[in-house]
DNA sequence: CGCGCCATTGATTGCTTTCAACGATTGTGG
DNA sequence: CCACAATCGTTGAAAGCAATCAATGGCGCG
């Protein structure tokens, strides 16, 4: 019996992310959220570790988005990880004294600490979390890469479009989508800073997006009419984010396309046919 | 007294590089080492690991230089992470079933394999040997978010001066750098696929750089007349690859501008000031 | 000697950036 | 209730970096 999706003030999208792993057992889940401290609310725009910083703890993102960015020296922002509730700003804290890119929250945030040395010694206790933990790590960089793959080859549509895709299901994992689509907290510069584009050119393959009718996004809302379509244009698989079938989300199975949580309720007719 | 560079057959760029992580002991070192089995060549432009194949086994690459890519649909290819000696070609292999991505050769190599359900054995044994491989994961995911980095924000220009630089240190850690440079077994095309470039461009950016002064490059072999003015260029801060101070390489300090092997022979006059 | 691979070069096209300005929205204080 | 500032989204025009297309030269090898 997992509590971890109770609403008794048991909500914890950190050891949701973490059963998707399929090697800790809820026990040592229990046990893992049980070592999480100093839960507290950050305002957004705010750093939370600094470029460099040394730090003894994991920090763990319990409700709203951050980003790990690197500020060049022309003043420009590269920002290199997008952090969802669940996800842990400073993985590589584990295993290096000073993490290398600063960590700012992008909305208001809920953030929690895990001391390194109490969870390395949980580890050799239970080797289920040291494998969790692994796995985290593996799948953040797949991300990486898949970003790379984005950055490097993908035009200006494809970028937003492959993004568009890989958070929704990064949010669907800690239930934190809506129907077809999810609360985008990022204001367009955030997208570019991610994408490597400049706002202006954000914004104009945004409403070339919308008026494909690819994409539904007023203000803050974002809805996907046709997830099949949409992953088409982006050329997004999501084996890279090892979230296995899929299955347990709204009960949607595998698509054709690939395995896609949206496709429980096919909004639209005419999918688009491989 | 480690013989992992002595030349009794018993060069071993993949413990070299693993001792960079300060947290295993020699000993561990030797039993990991004695873990390797398969050693055997490969030739160049042969694929190790198929796009999402399955693999019980890290593969180590003892020498040569590899790559992990993908292929776009248009048929473009995109090399997410460049693998040289004592590199692992799947380090995720320890959390995952499936590579997500391809492992091809760039040059003639040498590869051995580790097996995972061994290793994961031995790790509980020795943390040491854990913590180490963490340590090689983290430093992977921080060179590319700094590749990130470059694809996103920076020009050609200097995209392919920091690639030239980390390279240079990357390389310089199991010894396989010469005077102030190294053999490249690139061709351009690879550049290209590496930084997210034309061939035609990266061949114009080349040149560019070569008339500067501020590379030399003819045939396989590549040289850095003024590592710091280079590091200048390429805004390169080697922190990110975590590889503590530097010495033991030369003998080389850490210079002004940034921990650099290269330092050690400061070859031209006149090193731009800060 | 011819083929294949690779580096190089020229010309053209175009995606994206940059610059600049304006409209929309929100929150605040008088 | 309205003025005002600040933030964010949108639009137009111009400039630029890099891609694409096409072709040539160099070099190693069977």
């Amino acid at each position: 019996m997992s509590a971890h999706r109770t609403g008794d003030g048991h909500h914890n999208p950190f050891l949701m992310r973490l059963r998707r792993s399929g090697t800790i057992g809820e026990a040592e889940l229990d046990v893992l959220g049980d070592l999480l401290e100093g839960r507290r609310p950050v305002n957004a725009h705010t750093d939370l570790l600094a470029q460099g910083a040394r730090t003894a703890q994991l920090h763990v993102l319990l409700d709203g988005w951050a980003c790990q960015y690197k500020l060049l020296a022309d003043g420009e922002r590269q920002i290199t990880t997008l952090l969802l509730p669940g996800d842990v700003c400073n993985l590589d804290g584990l295993y290096v004294d000073h993490v290398n890119a600063a960590v700012g929250t992008l909305s208001p945030c809920t953030v929690a600490t895990l001391d390194c040395v109490t969870l390395r010694i949980l580890a050799r206790r239970h080797p289920g979390v040291g494998r969790a933990l692994g796995w985290l790590g593996a799948v953040e960089n797949a991300t990486l890469a898949e970003r790379t793959i984005s950055l490097g080859r993908r035009s200006g549509r494809g970028r937003i479009a492959h993004l568009l895709c890989e958070l929704f299901v990064r949010l669907a994992v800690t239930g934190d989508t809506g129907e077809n689509g999810y609360t985008l907290p990022l204001i367009q510069a955030d997208v570019g800073d991610v994408l490597g584009l400049s706002t202006v050119h954000t914004n104009r393959v945004l409403q070339g997006l919308r008026h494909e009718g690819l994409i539904v996004l007023k203000g803050r809302e974002f809805h996907i009419p046709d997830w099949p379509r949409l992953c088409e244009v982006a050329e997004f698989r999501p084996d890279y984010l090892h979230l296995g079938e899929m299955d347990g989300l709204d009960g949607a199975r595998s698509s054709a396309f690939g395995a896609s949580p949206a496709v429980a309720r096919p909004a639209s007719p005419g999918l688009a046919g491989g």
